[in-house]
DNA sequence: TTGTCATTACGAAAATAGTCGTATATTGAC
DNA sequence: GTCAATATACGACTATTTTCGTAATGACAA
């Protein structure tokens, strides 16, 4: 298999990512209509970061027609992932328990029951071992 | 109240805060030699890293004396929230639980009894809401 | 005193990230 | 065909972060 070495998006990269990943697939004018809901940046900016992630290999497009389709390269869950251990490893000393508990403790969630469940679920688990 | 304006620390700021918060005080040359452990930079550059840090307010630093003694100016537990919020909010679309749930289930943690029973402790308070 | 070593100050280069202007091409309406 | 709208390509400029060289200074041993 190909080693396919991880790139850490930057901030900006990540926002279009989260963007690919619930829509999917999207054009450059789509990304930047939905990024500029929250941001003010030009569609150019848009287009050459989106541009440099293709190089980067973070996402695919379809150039076959004059309007290029996107779409994310790079998983999801995986990238989270990534990206947690990172924060873990440099702000939590390495102890996944301490950010949960930062994050579960932290004022306001709007967690729902199911979603209760699903960490009391893994919780029981890890208990049961 | 002072308006005590966030500032965002960079990644090399946070290897040194976490140097300084674990150790309470510390010279540009203990800080040094801590980050040497796992990184590659010269002396000087830990130095102007902390002097900048001095600069924007993260670290305070007693210069009484010919060799600084630095120790952290900024709230471990409060700049975690705040980082933590924010990668939440750009790479779990604002969903602490979804993050919970990703650190929680990430292969190998060594969750210590206690720390099973905290998380455990505030899952049933929010339960019960 | 003199020389060596460690320290801070400071400026600037190098690397990375983000921004945008402009050129060029394609499409479709008329 | 012409014109307007919209697309990509691309280079350059800005800002931020990281890196380091060099100078000045202080401490201390010989």
């Amino acid at each position: 298999m190909a080693n396919t070495k991880y790139i850490k998006p930057t901030e900006s990269e990540l926002e279009i990512l989260q963007i690919l990943w619930t829509r999917g697939l999207a054009t450059v004018r789509e990304v930047h209509e939905e990024l500029a809901k929250t941001k003010d940046a030009g569609y150019t900016t848009t287009l050459k970061l989106m541009q440099i992630m293709h190089e980067k290999g973070l996402v695919k497009r379809d150039d076959s027609m004059r309007t290029h389709v996107y779409q994310a390269a790079v998983n999801k869950e995986r990238t989270q992932k990534h990206l947690l251990t990172k924060m873990i490893d440099s702000l939590f000393g390495g102890s996944h328990t301490q950010l949960v508990i930062q994050a579960l403790g932290s004022g306001d969630h709007k967690a729902t029951r199911e979603e209760l469940e699903e960490i009391q679920a893994l919780l029981n688990e890890l208990k049961n071992r």
